[in-house]
DNA sequence: TAACACATTGAAAAGGTTTTCACAATTTAG
DNA sequence: CTAAATTGTGAAAACCTTTTCAATGTGTTA
């Protein structure tokens, strides 16, 4: 029913062999073949079976991207990164959604067993580390922008516990000592580790941990709006609120706007990811940057040496992050 | 190298036909066999080779959803109706990216011509009406959100000229008769038919059009601001506007806060798509919701039946829209 | 002129699966 | 107790490529 190599073989009075060859540029075939199978790949409509071709080939140069959801944009640089790298070396980049569900990466990662893509970057996996460690050993899977404990899977991140340091202890060299945190009680190894830096740049600072300050919620705004309300609402409420998302920060921002606090003066909010929001956001909102775009690119680069290589690279690199500063610190 | 259903077969003792028939769930099969090559799989840690199976049946059971951008975070929604939809028919979806280039959706879409998957959907096509025709004359192919003219392959979206007029109805039902739009220079159908529904509205309402109320950006924020500033400093500035995104309506409203002005009161805004941070950005923006999730579910489920129909269904499919009031038009 | 290198080509194998067909063994019907 | 139907099974074809191998024909060298 489907035009076949076969097909324009016999238009084109050649072999499928040479038919082959013409299509993948081989070099050793006449210029009257060429032409003669040019024309009846015009005539026919031909195109090439990939399931034949990757089959025959075992590579289908496809690479998976595996993310919880759409919905966070800033995977978008992440992706175009991602791309960005694949082109270069002609893979093309698809990406399938898991939803939070760990089974549903689990069927995902399928298509990598089943060779329908030649690798697979995990962006933020529900799975566990010994799980995904496992699956490391026998294919070509690799994670960025998030890592994991106990993971010997090569993985592209940046260094989360520095980050939140960093943020912290800029929101006290603002002249504050009374810092809120706004972190999710869904643990994803990013959160933990701002988390650890929260506490590390109170402790550089000869700031007493209070575990009143840290309010644990989920990752929308709604959430943010929650976690802001309970920390203005205690004996002495903070000065400055870190929140380890934009979005977050966003709905924390939210409720002191409503509730007349002069954001970058009486309380200051620093967020983190930069996503194109935080600066449309009045007041404009001061965040961690992550190299999104560069994340994404290195992943990739990294993942198709792992394919030709004999003794894939297993290591954690990571990239250096920067403080965006705008209203919302009072810069 | 890699183990392959004749390993399984070998280990289990019996024929490759007979693996087949255990994984595929085949009915006429013994329950000793089924047993032995259960275990065998176990064993060797056997997955199918899709490209195998692929191939021999001609279906990959996989959509690929070719997109913009995943910069977009509306389109989550829509993405989740489609894979909703998708499932419950065992298919996968798949999402690609186009960054609004002509040429990389068409390489894109050469997955679909080489039968790297089953079907495709546009989601905002960059390609013209007469390319998309020919293609969806031999291939499966939808569009979702966005219509195109004189396309007739199979569509699913929402009646942007009513949207359009409505939004702007509501706008002078509110009192307002200066009325600015916020467009898009770079045309996608969707604007130009909200668009022609602002100016039906006036029209219905007596309210001569003045295209000095038009503004004609992009689509970023950035824009927004743009355009408010341009409308705020005409001679006779609007008193409502009516922005084709609420992107660009965050950025609108962002200009009119900086300047001070009343946001419901002296100025009210519309935007379009409820995305998230819609009622995120203070003032909470009064927008018009499309049903994102319907119209993926539906392009997939009338997809997936065109792949078996003999006569595939060309038709467009209207949705129903929603206004949503908030602050922002002092709702 | 013989021997050889080189360019171009086609037949056939290979890649991993599903499915058809035929066959044997068993059960059921008459 | 025989004929017919059913069940379970394996060999081989089919799906569409790419690639290996051998063969042909041309031109070059000795």
């Amino acid at each position: 029913m489907s035009v076949t190599i076969k097909d324009v073989a016999k238009a084109a009075n050649v072999s499928v062999a040479t038919v082959s060859r013409v299509l993948n540029k081989k070099s050793n075939v006449s210029e009257e073949a060429i032409r003669a199978v040019n024309n009846a790949v015009e005539e026919l409509g031909y195109s090439p079976n990939f399931l034949g071709r990757d089959l025959r080939k075992s590579e289908t140069r496809r690479i998976l991207a595996i993310i919880a959801s759409t919905e966070q944009s800033f995977y978008s640089d992440v992706i175009r990164g991602m791309e960005a790298a694949a082109f270069a070396q002609n893979y093309d980049v698809l990406i399938a959604t898991t939803h939070d569900d760990p089974n549903h990466e689990m069927h995902l990662l399928g298509m990598l067993f089943s060779r329908a893509v030649d690798g697979a970057v995990l962006l933020g996996p529900k799975l566990d580390a010994a799980t995904i460690n496992a699956l490391g050993e026998k294919h070509n899977i690799a994670m960025c922008l998030e890592r994991l404990d106990n993971c010997n899977v090569l993985t592209v991140t940046i260094d989360n516990v520095k980050a939140g340091r960093d943020a912290v202890n800029y929101l006290i060299r603002k002249g504050h000592r009374k810092i809120g945190l706004i972190t999710t009680l869904q643990r994803s190894q990013s959160s933990i580790d701002r988390e650890i830096g929260y506490k590390l740049a109170l402790k550089d600072n000869n700031i007493p941990y209070n575990e009143e300050y840290v309010y644990f919620g989920g990752y929308e705004a709604e959430q943010g709006m929650r976690g802001c309300e309970y920390l203005m609402n205690l004996p002495s409420p903070p000065t400055a609120i870190f929140s380890i998302s934009d979005t977050i920060a966003i709905g924390a921002m939210n409720y002191a706007l409503s509730k007349g606090y002069r954001i970058g003066k009486d309380l200051i909010f620093m967020g983190f990811d930069n996503i194109s929001y935080s600066h449309m956001f009045v007041p404009h909102l001061s965040t961690v940057e992550q190299p999104c775009y560069a994340q994404g690119k290195l992943v990739i680069e990294k993942l198709i040496e792992n394919m030709k290589a004999t003794i894939p690279d297993h290591n954690l690199y990571t990239l250096p992050h920067s403080l965006v500063l705008r209203d919302s610190t009072g810069d």
